[in-house]
DNA sequence: TGCTATTACGCTTTCCGTAACCATG
DNA sequence: CATGGTTACGGAAAGCGTAATAGCA
């Protein structure tokens, strides 16, 4: 009658993958153990999902619209997962505040210290975050909350701004634009910039190359693959060897300018400003969520 | 790491049941088997989802916030099923249509044998209906399409009208309203009109009483508790006795009063007419229903 | 004592791993 | 003969039923 435990998602894996093997391994068991779970799966069905290739597996027409509900089930099934997983995390007073760049104690220590105080029986745990990448619910599996420049605003993912500050290069002391101690965009924008991974979101991204004041036309970048905080500082300590720039909320520009010799942080007068915000997914019942966003409510509405 | 096999659906039922016992009856196992399927899930989760009293459970917050999105799952996973269903129909080229009062050979016989002449691999199985209950969704689980007078249309649920007909009155023959020949609804208003099962669409019920032209105001009814096309026909049988009257589609009303005696059909000259149509769920992707109702498109274009 | 939930235990079926086999380019 | 899918079989675990136990009106 009902499905077994894990056939729709062994069978969206094959059809994606388009091959038993390679499936198998993905989902950490033998191949023979699918083949069979998609046999049973086809039977029970009394419905022909794959046509069998020397190559491979391909999907029948039947195979297509099956394909496409019960990828909702899974999609589906995992949201119950990551919601309940939520849930415990709330009924043991824990929450994960995931984030990227230098932890938020140290550039927003007054919010976390104030809803600390506010919720002694919470236990709040900080995570770092690789750079956004997938699709921001993905990206927050297993977060309660995120600290950081807001990824791609899918729906049910929420913001709340926390602070709004400049956009500021981080550059080579010796660079040209640390001279005057501040900048405009137009003078950085020949710069050639650190890139991302190609995985990272195109728009969190394209911030921190100045990409939304240039009008589509592409930045120069190396030809770097960073996708975590600390690959970019560790690329930051190499800055005067490559030449290369590139732009980060203020607080995170002028601690990493602090720490590391050689570098210098310089403010764009100009350009549109970080909003660092707290990001979560509603619909994830996460009480001390609403609480840590209260709290920065107002703190903003206060000070 | 997944979810076991029925642990969702059997936690929805708990929930709705809000006692262990009964559910275990409606889901056909022993309790002691579901109370610990419960236990299992609960402690798989890490959170508590039921609050253990001696006249039955009640869910914690967790448990409702849990709840919500388990029902999510249940529901999609139906959906496949149902899917799959439909798809393995196709695949045999079986097709299942369901019906609400006389057979629609009986009623539309041009519809049918042109559409088994153009498609002669396929394998139309004609299902009687009860009226409609519950969700449309739900009372069509089964069913490839339904040739009736319209259901309510939730979500999904398409529609194509197939012939529209008079509303006629089936009176006794010697019923007052019989003499004309035909009547206006305003004479048959003050009738009292045979009732329906209280699980019946409100809506749909209501066309057979002309609730559609009261404004409002209800229907004198009988106390009845009809279901089904063949309880009707029994009722009518005895309709002298009773004196009630009911309304239905003309092809419908003039079977009826050609089969049994001492009855009469008096078509209603002003009523909002009869509009028997082809009633299916958009998403189940069956294609025979599609070649169907393209039969019926054409069929109505020319003539 | 009546109602409902839990624990104990054993049987059956499912699930999956290993090994061996089959088919095709 | 390399690649990928299927069949065969055995052991571990899940799922469920029966019987006995526990807690509250």
């Amino acid at each position: 009658m009902s499905f077994k435990t894990d056939q729709l998602r062994y069978f969206v894996t094959v059809a994606e993958e388009g091959q038993i093997t390679r499936a198998a391994e993905k989902l950490y068991i033998a191949q023979p153990a699918l083949s069979q779970a998609i046999s049973q799966l086809e039977s029970d069905l009394g419905l022909q999902l794959l046509e069998r290739h020397p190559r491979g597996v391909r999907l029948t027409p039947s195979g297509e619209a099956f394909l496409e509900k019960a990828r909702a089930v899974v999609d589906t099934e995992r949201d119950v997962q990551l919601t309940a997983q939520s849930l415990a995390r709330a009924a043991r007073g824990v929450i994960e505040v995931g984030f990227i760049g230098p932890p938020p104690q140290m550039t927003a220590p007054g919010l976390f210290t104030e809803f600390a105080e506010a919720h002694p029986e919470a236990d709040v745990s900080f995570r770092e975050l690789p750079f956004p990448r997938g699709t921001t619910r993905t990206w927050l599996e297993g977060i309660d909350v995120a600290f950081c420049q807001p990824p791609d605003l899918d729906e049910h993912i929420e913001v709340h701004p926390v602070r709004v500050e400049p956009r500021t290069l981080v550059v080579p002391a010796e660079h040209p634009l640390a001279a005057g101690g501040e900048a405009r965009v137009e003078q950085a924008l020949g710069e050639t910039f650190i890139s991302y991974h190609p995985s990272v979101q195109a728009r969190w991204a394209g911030f921190h190359s100045l990409d939304d004041h240039r009008g589509g036309a592409p930045a120069a970048v190396t030809e770097d693959h960073i996708a975590t905080s600390l690959e970019m500082l560790g690329r930051l300590g190499g800055l005067a060897v490559s030449g290369a720039i590139t732009a980060l909320p203020d607080a995170d520009a002028q601690l990493v300018a602090h720490v590391l010799p050689g570098v210098a942080a310089v403010p764009l007068t100009d350009a549109a400003p970080a909003t660092v915000s707290l990001v979560w997914h509603a619909g994830r019942a996460h009480p001390l969520v609403r609480a840590l966003v209260d709290s920065a409510r107002r703190s903003s509405g206060t000070g």
